[in-house]
RNA sequence: GCGCCCGUAGCUCAGCUGGAUAGAGCAACGGACUUCUAAUCCGUAGGUCGGAGGUUCGAAUCCUCCCGGGCGUGCCA
């Protein structure tokens, strides 16, 4: 049972001769912002009042006097300028605590209306290796998957495989010419990621020399036009300050890219053996568009070596998802859809929604000044085509109901068009919503450039968050000491292995998770590798102390579950927690409202706190009484089963010594 | 030019549909291990919520303008 679903219903019913609409006003019933105003508090008196033009704290008592709630509550305060303010009776809460301990889905009850969801999450690029980019995606993704389907969804949790792209044919093209076959055969992932570097590298070097003069000759023009207008600056004219403003920051970022520009010809003219390289052939870039094409277009040779790649690639990559714990329903790449491409164009175009323009098939959508371009003058299709055919497919295959997107906030414009496009098209019976995050800065705020090469691997960032958890197991194991202060260790290796892991991984997931979703976050391995304070360590450790509990006192948590002595909440510190508890489904609740695991991840931290707190005050094994003591276990078998049920929502994992 | 987003404590971030004295974590400072795991707990200090107006009984939240920053913007995905 939902306590806040339950309140505002109650609310609904005592709101009815009030408004028109109790249901919107019944809302503002919501969990205290501070305990001394007790659990919940109701603020629909003032905003009620105004539009009757009453006064808010007789409308409050009105509202009081129509409201039933004397099973499950205190009588209600009214406070401050209408506040009504709603405390638990401990007899009902000892009573639904007792409930929610004998309830294996911890008061989440599943949901009325279960619908289909397609989830669209972290689609990586098979040619590069993941790195701290695409962790965002796979988190909060895999995160939603589950939330959704423990509330009774069908989840269909989809990974949207970059496979097709112009990379293949830098890959290829850098099979064919600068293949190191004692490395392909030690480790063909990493030597067709060094391929497709090293290609990339070389195209860049001739593109950015081609590009370089003209720059100069922008920046040697726009130096001469801001020494223009700033001598001729009027300093009163705000506008022409602004503009000359930027035109100066302008200027900068053009010397700084021209000395990127700089650095990148830099190094590979340093480098001998890739400066022989770059100069055998300028033409690099082209040619492996020329492989892409022909991957495309179906030669023989290019498609076999794709075949070849493809399964390694994935290979690699599903041995990351293991180590991570995530997993999908369906994994179909680009290519798949590649053969389908065709037919959404004619399609398109047949029922009059695309046209073209400029030697490009286009659909042109109200209020976009931008079309939404399904193939491009070359004939070749785009990312917009494909992902047209995918919602095509989503809705035949699935009957999806809903389709998310767990995608960078960069690509927003491209979901709206590709929405209203599919819209057009005929799917709006279908909810596409781009569950958007923001972007993974540097040190610098920028965001981390795959290119330059400053992004941090994801492999390395969970091998050092394991070495980093291993050093705390190993440091606390080996400071045990038995009852005569010898040293006694009691951990052996694998466990330690094992334990260093799930805290290295759930570390670093949850670093990600407990951001809003929305907002950019500056990246730092400190905070990334933390294990004290707010961080998934703090959860797995309190879980592992329940656990510790249960081992220390020999007590099983199946029976005391079963126990017929009752949970009583015998000081402020229980009943706290005891609230903290029944709240869990109202925050899964509010995860799925607008897919936001940072809730969850809030409420978690709460819940361990709460608990921690409770473990210092209350004595459990050592309770004054037999009855406490059996009241107190089946608190904590209840918070630990909580945490891990969260934490599992969340795709982190516990253990039960630390 | 147009569009989207951001600015909250020294640092990193929460703050739900407008609610009471704006909250955490880290860092700092002071306390707590002969007692169930101190990866912990308790406490102190730290704020002109970028600025100015406006709407409102009430604004970090909504509106307008300004300042500062990011991102995207016809053929990459």
């Amino acid at each position: 049972m939902n306590i806040l679903r339950e309140l505002r219903s109650r609310f609904k019913t005592a709101l009815q001769e009030f408004a028109d609409d109790p249901a919107s006003f019944a809302n503002l019933v919501r969990p205290s912002q501070d305990a001394k105003f007790g659990d919940f508090q109701a603020n629909c008196a003032m905003p009620l009042a105004k539009k009757t033009k009453t006064n808010p704290r007789e409308l409050a008592a009105q509202i009081v006097e129509r409201l039933d709630v004397a099973d499950l509550c205190e009588e209600p305060d009214i406070a401050g300028p209408g506040f009504i303010n709603l405390r638990l009776k401990n007899d009902w809460l000892q009573q639904h605590v007792n409930r929610l301990a004998g309830d294996e889905r911890l008061g989440v009850a599943p949901t009325v209306a279960p619908r289909t969801f397609v989830v669209d999450f972290s689609a990586p690029n098979v040619a590069k290796p993941m790195h701290v980019g695409h962790l965002r995606s796979s988190v909060i993704g895999d995160s939603l998957c589950r939330v959704l389907s423990f509330l009774g969804h069908k989840v269909i949790g989809d990974n949207h495989i970059g496979d097709w792209g112009t990379q293949f044919g830098m890959i290829i093209f850098g099979f064919k010419n600068f293949l190191d076959e004692t490395a392909y055969a030690s480790d063909p992932v990493g030597e067709l990621a060094r391929l497709y570097r090293l290609v990339s590298q070389l195209s860049d070097y001739h593109a950015t020399k081609a590009r370089l003069p003209t720059m100069r000759e922008t920046l040697g023009e726009n130096q001469q036009a801001v020494e223009s207008t700033e001598a001729a600056a009027d300093p009163a004219d705000k506008k022409a300050r602004k503009a000359l403003g930027k035109a100066r920051s302008e200027l900068g970022e053009l010397k700084q890219a021209i000395g990127e520009s700089e650095k990148k010809i830099e190094a590979v003219d340093n480098d001998s053996a890739l400066k022989a390289l770059a100069e055998s052939c300028p033409d690099i870039a082209d040619r492996a568009r020329q492989e892409t094409a022909k991957l495309h277009a179906g030669d023989e040779e290019n498609n076999r070596l794709w075949n070849d790649f493809i399964p390694q690639c994935l290979a690699a990559l599903q041995s990351m998802y293991d180590r991570l714990d995530i997993h999908f329903d369906e994994s179909l790449g680009e290519s798949y859809y590649n053969p389908l491409l065709a037919d959404v164009v004619a399609d398109l175009k047949q029922k009059g929604i695309a046209t073209e323009s400029e030697g490009a098939v286009c659909v042109f959508l109200e209020g976009n000044a931008a079309p939404f371009i399904v193939q491009k003058t070359d004939g070749a299709f785009t990312y917009a085509t494909t992902d047209l055919a995918t919602i095509k497919h989503r809705v035949e295959k699935f009957q999806a109901d809903v389709i998310l997107y767990v995608v960078d906030a960069r690509q927003g414009e491209h979901f709206k068009l590709l929405f209203s496009a599919a819209n057009k098209w005929g799917y709006s019976d279908t909810e596409l919503r781009h569950v958007s995050f923001g972007t993974i800065l540097g040190n610098d705020r920028r965001p981390f450039k795959t290119r330059s090469g400053d992004t941090v691997g994801l492999e390395s960032l969970i091998d050092e968050a394991v070495v980093r958890a291993r050093a705390i197991v190993d440091e606390n194991d080996q400071t045990k000491k038995d009852a005569d202060g010898n040293p006694a260790p009691e951990r052996a290796e694998d466990e330690r292995a094992a334990v260093a892991e799930i805290v290295g991984v759930g570390g670093i997931k949850y670093a990600d998770l407990r951001h809003n979703r929305e907002s950019d976050y500056v990246f730092s391995w400190d905070k990334m590798l933390a294990n004290t304070g707010d961080t998934a360590t703090y959860m797995q450790y309190a879980y592992a102390r329940v656990c510790g509990i249960f081992r220390r006192g020999n007590v099983d948590r199946e029976t005391v579950r079963s126990s017929p002595v009752a949970i009583e909440l015998a000081s402020d510190t229980e009943r706290a927690l005891a609230v903290q508890l029944s709240r869990f489904s109202e925050a899964i609740d509010s995860v799925v409202f607008d897919y936001r695991p940072n809730i969850l991840t809030d409420y978690l931290f709460a819940t361990a706190n709460s608990f921690s707190t409770f473990f210092a005050e209350c004595p459990v094994l050592k309770a004054e009484t037999d009855e406490l003591r059996t009241s107190r276990l089946k608190l904590c078998d209840l918070t630990a089963r909580v945490l891990a049920q969260g934490l599992q929502l969340l795709g982190i994992q516990t253990t039960e010594r630390m």
